[in-house]
DNA sequence: ACGATGATGAAC
DNA sequence: TTCATCATCGTA
């Protein structure tokens, strides 16, 4: 099984669609070399109201994108130096999205299995979302595109199935400045190993 | 523990 | 136009 995830997927809440994500595959094509990564961390940001979300402070020229279709690539320069990867979910003119922190390289043998069911996919890890954007070359280029082969860049689910057991719930990363409330939410989810 | 490094948004 | 801040990471 291997299919291409659509708007419905992403067209719900930031943090279901987080947890769903998770054992869920990002697929980055560039010329003939093809990635495959299984989404192992991911952290939701939901609406004008989530103080820890760039679109807290409203629309402006870079958070546009976050009230646009779902499934669309929201990217932007985190530290002068690396690039974040999310993807916009919720409907139009809702600000919510999911930034993808870290998934696992599914080898080459694993990937030509098609839909084989999974053995291996702890050897290798792109841990952290500024690593993650690094390894797979993903740029501003990509911004407010739609994850899509056309784009390069999509979700795949490949019949992986994830228990409720594997799935952590933690606070969000580097997010102190949303004060006590919104930066203690439960709104990470790891797939712990 | 800290510096690299530049876009962003708000203040002025 | 200046300024503080920042959804990070590698080196120490």
């Amino acid at each position: 099984m291997r299919k291409i995830l659509k708007q419905e997927f992403f067209n719900r809440n930031a943090s279901i669609v987080a947890r769903d994500l998770l054992g869920k595959f990002l697929v980055r094509k560039m010329g003939r070399k093809e990635i495959v990564l299984m989404i192992t961390e991911t952290e939701a940001y939901d609406g004008s109201h989530d103080k820890a979300s760039h679109a807290h402070k409203g629309k402006t020229a870079r958070t546009e994108i976050m009230f646009g279709p779902a499934g669309h690539l929201y990217i932007y320069l985190c530290y002068g130096m690396y690039y974040m990867l999310n993807v916009v979910t919720g409907p139009k003119e809702y600000p919510a999205a999911v930034l993808i922190r870290a998934a696992k390289l599914w080898t080459s043998d694993v990937q030509s299995l098609d839909g084989a069911p999974i053995k291996d996919w702890r050897a290798s890890l792109c841990d952290g979302p500024g690593k993650l954007t690094k390894f797979l070359k993903i740029d501003k280029k990509l911004n407010a595109l739609r994850a899509s082969p056309k784009a390069g860049l999509w979700f795949e689910d490949r019949g992986v199935k994830i228990k409720k057991r594997d799935i952590k719930k933690t606070p969000r990363v580097g997010v102190g400045y949303a004060g006590p409330v919104w930066s203690k939410k439960k709104m990470r989810f790891v797939l712990c190993c």
